[in-house]
DNA sequence: ATGTTTTTGTTGATTTTTGTTGATTTCAGG
DNA sequence: CCTGAAATCAACAAAAATCAACAAAAACAT
């Protein structure tokens, strides 16, 4: 029995799946050595191995419902955790769509009496189920891309609603432009959430500050002085001007 | 086995349905890959395709929330499934609220090219992730209770829609007064639903036809001649005078 | 310190998977 | 029924993953 044999065995099943070549480099050892240690292994049914991957062969832990469809899964769901923190019974909060504001959701769960105003089909109706909370759900054409409304009754619910909290997210952080999305829809709403709450929080995870393949090229409205950022890793130094005036939560 | 396999069905029954095409982006692999990785999951039964898209074959599983709150599950399973021998590709449905709206929305996300319009967050939110659905969501505050408005707008869109089939369900099945429910507001919507609809499907499994502790007493609108009576036992005897001139489709 | 055993990395041949191209089929709309 | 667009399929070449064998390094016992 190796040493590694342990290790593996834990990141295999931590991960779901995982390459030869990635555990290789997460242990610093080669991919020849992972196959060696692997191959007993498998043989004894302990973990499961296709070309291109090892996978875990435990049972299935508790997928959510975008689970898969998002990448970044664990970061996100941290954020939304710590979310929790921010967000008390009672609050009143809009909410934009995104998978990170179905992560948020699923959280704030656990919350009580909130009020809830959001364009988000899967938010309105996750939260809707919880006794005590007040959802509005703002329009009424959905995309099906990701069940959002953005038509105009959608905007004149969300300024006819004040709330404490605009919880709002982005595509890309770019050194230069700040925070991104692919279209003006989005900035829209983003804007109509942002001037009628009184703190936004920004969240991201940290894949958004990498350099992406479909690069979106709109701006974001400018959040303000002691609005929140939420993340998942520290802010490198070359984002720190954007991030300078804002209260910056790091979720572990 | 791929690795990308415990991916692919993952995402394919989380959505219902989605493109090949739209899974390749999802996976950044090729399309060429999806199809022949998606083969032998075919093959083995495990999801179904169409031309154009992968859908998944599980029984509609449990709407989330109400698993534990609906009984006779088995039996709304099998109404809905009988729901897609009524309703095809591309056509145009009001739905109501509802434990049987929520089983027959999970069935519904194997048509595509639906007009929906529902006052159901929850029905708006699983419909409006396929692809090609056109859904609009009525109404805009939500009853914590389950996920529905009521409110004016709700009417208002209800009634600018006019669609093929309205889905409809009641409480209990009297045999003087007919379909009943608890509240006015449901009627009102239900009245809404079917005066803009061409035909109506009454969906109630057939606890409904028996006696009940909590009584709801507020009647349905009267169907229409040649509307269907969607439920999973032969209609008995007594009842029959209220569904002699509907068309009684027993789900098996 | 020396020889032996075990583990590890490297190399090149072999196998499997993947993307591309172009032909073929399917579907929606006239 | 025909037509154009989209989806599918087949086949081949390129890329990636795997394996076997050997040499270097580390661990061990004497």
């Amino acid at each position: 029995m190796s040493k590694y044999e342990i290790q593996i065995r834990e990141i295999v099943n931590m991960q779901g799946s995982i390459t030869v070549l990635e555990l290789a480099r997460a242990l610093s050892v080669s991919d020849q050595t992972i196959r060696r240690v692997v191959r007993p292994l498998v043989e004894r049914g302990e973990i499961a191995k296709v070309h291109g991957a090892l996978v875990s062969n435990r049972s299935p832990i508790d997928p959510p419902f975008m689970s898969r469809m998002s990448q970044n899964k664990a970061a996100k769901i941290a954020i939304a955790r710590s979310l929790l923190d921010l967000i008390k019974d009672g609050d009143r909060i809009a909410i934009d769509t995104g998978s990170t504001s179905a992560f948020a959701a699923q959280a704030l769960r656990e919350r009580r009496y909130l009020t809830v105003v959001t364009n988000s089909a899967f938010v309105a109706s996750t939260l809707s189920m919880i006794p005590g909370n007040n959802v509005s759900m703002a329009g009424t054409q959905l995309r099906h891309h990701d069940g959002a409304s953005f038509d105009r009754s959608a905007f004149e619910i969300i300024e006819r609603i004040h709330v404490d909290y605009a919880l709002l997210s982005a595509s890309l952080v770019d050194e230069r432009k700040g925070f991104l999305v692919h279209e003006q829809c989005e900035v829209d709403m983003a804007t109509a959430m942002l001037e009628n709450s009184s703190k936004t929080i920004m969240a991201v995870d940290h894949s958004k500050f990498l350099p992406q393949n479909r690069k979106p090229s709109l701006k974001q409205p400018e959040l303000k002085p002691g609005d929140y950022l939420l993340t998942d890793k520290p802010v490198l130094r070359q984002f720190q001007h954007l991030t300078s005036s804002l209260d910056v939560i790091v979720a572990e």
